[in-house]
DNA sequence: AAAGTTTCCGTAACCGGTTACAAGAATTCA
DNA sequence: TGAATTCTTGTAACCGGTTACGGAAACTTT
């Protein structure tokens, strides 16, 4: 198929390029039949408008930056998929993106028309930077310290947690320990706080020997389980802050010799591809990271363009696979 | 600074627009003067052409395609690095680049201008697929089966264990253990012949219970060595075959209570950012993977532009930190 | 020295969009 | 009903490059 151009789409609609343009970017002063039967040519021809060709005409830089701290090792996957998204929503607005690593003063040198901030921790200098320099920009992730300050996308990890909880809860297990990732950032506070959450509903003891530090990643999880293993720590369930401290938890259960979920049932956090792949397949919360990704895109577009935005906590959901269940004395 | 145009060039060499093109695109019939004179003007304003401007000029698509197998399990941080590399080099040339999962055919239906094809395996089915769609591609990565079809680029992986062996054999170990990725892959058959390549040199046995599956993760590696250790396997050193491995390694040995590198030495192979500043910093093996990158870029481009291009072999060098130390009985 | 070649470079059209401007049609107002 | 507005749309210039074409100048050839 060859490449369907304004031009084209204009001549099947009968009208000229520039009524063309006007509907595609939503200018007012066109007709309803008009632009309604403009868009149906379109959809009909498949036309896709030429980012470049965007760009050039409108006269901007039309690049937006990627700014990631220097913490690589969370989440490999998870920002794999988030920069897929990102990526996918931007090129389809004409917007290439660029990767800035840490905080590099470039990308306030004009470089970039917007900014997405990823892992912004507690002492980050970059919100306060970007505010300086007026460059818009919205945060994948949150803390209290900036959540005034600029707009935000996040999952509800209070929530995710919360009803993990209480889904081993309803299983019968009492004894549930707790993975957690590092403790600087965000999302594991706010997932501890969901784990307590759901003890405390249940009335159920919170000990802080069951809070293991699994470091975001599989051997961290691994290894936490060992250490609780070895210390002879009584427990029937884990409820870990990442499916990849889950699988590596797994690991660890079973080369001990127990199974799950007959001896321990274990849920995660992300639903990662590999959870439903994995053996057992992994009882998890859903956080839909190209969701987020699509989300921050258009929130930054809109305040690119001018528009007050307001921050958006995403909803997670439960997904039972095999890995939890009942609880046998 | 303004953006500077072909225009403010011409103008500022004395030349034409035409003229300046020409130079930009090394075309002939442009005196060698003038040349010089515009090429002067261009650096001294700093001058980049529009990556836009120029692909609506040149009327292709100037798409080029990622594709992945889809084993993501695999280096996430290797891909990342590389990812990067090859968008760095397309960009400044005007392409954008989109990745493809698995095998798409969307990626042969004029989708893109050509392909980068990441983890080709022995049955895989892309680089037929592609030849007789006439995409031109080169592959990243090689194996025997595909080697003489197409253009590749690969580090030299048989080289990199042999080094790292023959350096633990320096350091007087005998009984030094591999740990390998997954058999599928053509990197870990080859870093296996390195190992035994560096074995055999030195006339030592080479035992196959001193060969463990790591999976490529760290996870896999700590689990490995944990087996080693529980079945009371005698070594005294371990070449992996990729940093990851190696740090899982690492981990499970000092969780036994073994020191780095006084009773154990460990080398990897990648030499990631994070190999620096583990502790112990890691001995490894550094592949470049940015210059891969690169390089498989202009590989590319070269292809599509029609020219005949050979496949690459990149060298590799022997990086010695503090993970590797004498062996004392 | 006239004619034929080459070499070098300016001109202008074009790529696929956006947008200021103007003009015709429809509507509102007197 | 005629004038003043408001809608709607076509026209043409422009974004920053590339390239076919043609002409002037310099070089060869007879």
């Amino acid at each position: 198929m060859a490449k369907v151009t304004i031009q084209e789409v204009a001549r099947a609609a009968g009208v000229s390029k520039g009524t063309v343009s006007r509907v595609l970017n939503a200018r007012d002063g066109v007709n309803g039949e008009t632009r309604t039967s403009v868009l149906d040519v379109m959809t009909q021809l498949g036309y896709v408008p030429d980012p470049g060709a965007r760009n050039l005409a409108r006269r901007g830089k039309h690049v937006i930056g990627l700014s990631l701290d220097g913490d690589e090792r969370r989440g490999n996957t998870y920002y794999g998929i988030l920069r897929d998204a990102l990526e996918f929503r931007f090129s389809s607005e004409g917007y290439s993106t660029k990767i800035f690593s840490g905080y590099d003063p470039a990308m306030l040198e004009a470089e970039s028309d917007g900014v997405i901030l990823l892992g912004v921790h507690l002492d980050d200098s970059r919100p306060s930077q970007l505010e300086a320099r007026k460059v818009p920009f919205v945060m994948v992730g949150h803390s209290l310290e900036h959540a005034e300050r600029a707009p935000w996308v996040d999952v509800d990890n209070i929530s995710g947690l919360f009803e993990a909880v209480r889904h081993l809860i309803k299983l019968g297990h009492k004894r549930i320990a707790h993975l957690t990732g590092a403790s600087t950032g965000q999302a594991s506070r706010q997932r501890i706080e969901g784990y307590r959450k759901g003890m405390l509903e249940a009335k159920l003891k919170i000990d802080n020997q069951l809070v293991w530090d699994g470091e975001f990643t599989e051997v961290g999880g691994y290894r936490a389980v060992r250490r609780a293993l070895a210390a002879k720590l009584e427990f029937s369930a884990i409820a870990a802050a990442s499916d990849e401290m889950a699988f590596g938890a797994i690991m660890a259960l079973e080369d001990e010799g127990l199974r799950i979920p007959w001896d321990v049932s274990v849920t995660g956090f992300d639903d990662l591809p590999s959870a439903a792949s994995f053996k057992p397949a992994l009882s998890t919360v859903r956080q839909d990271i190209t969701t987020i990704g699509i989300r921050a895109a258009e929130m930054l577009l809109e305040s690119m363009a001018g528009k007050k935005v307001s921050s958006a906590l995403v909803p997670v959901k439960l997904i039972v696979r095999a890995s939890s269940g009942a609880h046998t004395t």
